[in-house]
DNA sequence: GATTTTATGTCAACATCACTGACATATTTT
DNA sequence: AAAATATGTCAGTGATGTTGACATAAAATC
């Protein structure tokens, strides 16, 4: 009976164990999501906007001058449904587009001032969020964290970011 | 002169490099998280679900008999949105409801074989994507993987997560 | 120079998933 | 008996995504 149980105990607990590791990683990240998101959420409300608009806003931002086709590789939606985003952000004057002079069939999106603005406080409070957690969590903690995700990403992006 | 750049220096580059180093966990969890909800989506669309109800399907399995006022408030959505994935949860017996004997207003849910089924093809599906990217990263960058997501998330989910 | 490809935009129709507000029912608590 | 709780439901709306078809301007190629 030990032998039988020491055997069971052996084989299946690391499998459990294994299990209840990875359903813990799918939980936090579905949780640091939500709550990560829900930061810029509550700002994006007083200026009438969506998450869709953050991520176009934020993508802008980061590459001032995209262009319109690698805006789309990287939110990996439909033209369509960019383009109504899009379109309400230049109407309402937080993007504003520019033909590329080398190929003017390239429309290179930039952000307004005002969409700066708007931008920047996105970002500062989404900063604020991880910034403390990184600080709790310290130095070699934020290198794990990176490195995961790193990880989890596809190749292409992942060589962008790295 | 040198003086001027020297300070100039001294203070502007870690404030630039602290801001890079936060934008890049920004997109981070952002690449992470589409690709990681990808992987669950590819299922998803045989069955012809969408991720409410794999969220509702993920929740239920983990916490067999839990309540629809215990899920609406980690799902942090109304009861009119659940109602309706609920609704076409049980209609295809992928859930079923009893009563409380305790308490008979209270409606426990579970998984039919045919959800578990499901929750299992779903969950598997993700574990392997992070038991790879665990696997590649190592023992200790996901304890920092952790500790991180662990900080993100708001006070009440954390306790009931560690 | 004519043709093809590329980058972008647009129209129409539709699906999913969330929301608010109002009201109904059964059950438990006070 | 009255109030509070857990849940369900009806009706309307908005944000965000989808597909498919077609249009235009500019660049690249034959």
């Amino acid at each position: 009976m030990p032998e039988t149980a020491g055997r069971t105990k052996l084989k299946a607990d690391p499998l459990f164990l294994r299990d209840e590791h990875l359903r813990q990683a799918i939980e936090l990240l579905f949780f640091a999501y939500r709550d990560f998101t829900d930061t810029a959420d509550r700002i994006l409300e007083i200026d009438g906007m969506g998450r869709a608009h953050h991520r176009v806003i934020y993508f802008v931002g980061r590459n001032p001058g995209i262009t319109v086709g690698d805006l789309l590789a990287i939110l990996k939606i439909t033209k369509q449904s960019l383009s109504r985003v899009l379109g309400q952000l230049m109407d309402e004057e937080y993007i504003r587009q520019a033909s590329d002079p080398e190929d003017r069939r390239r429309r290179r999106l930039h952000l307004t001032p005002k969409g700066a603005d708007l931008e920047a406080r996105l970002t500062a409070r989404q900063s604020q969020l991880l910034a403390e957690a990184f600080r709790e969590a310290g130095a070699e903690s934020v290198e794990g964290f990176r490195t995961v995700l790193l990880g989890i990403i596809n190749d292409e992006d992942r060589a962008r970011l790295s």
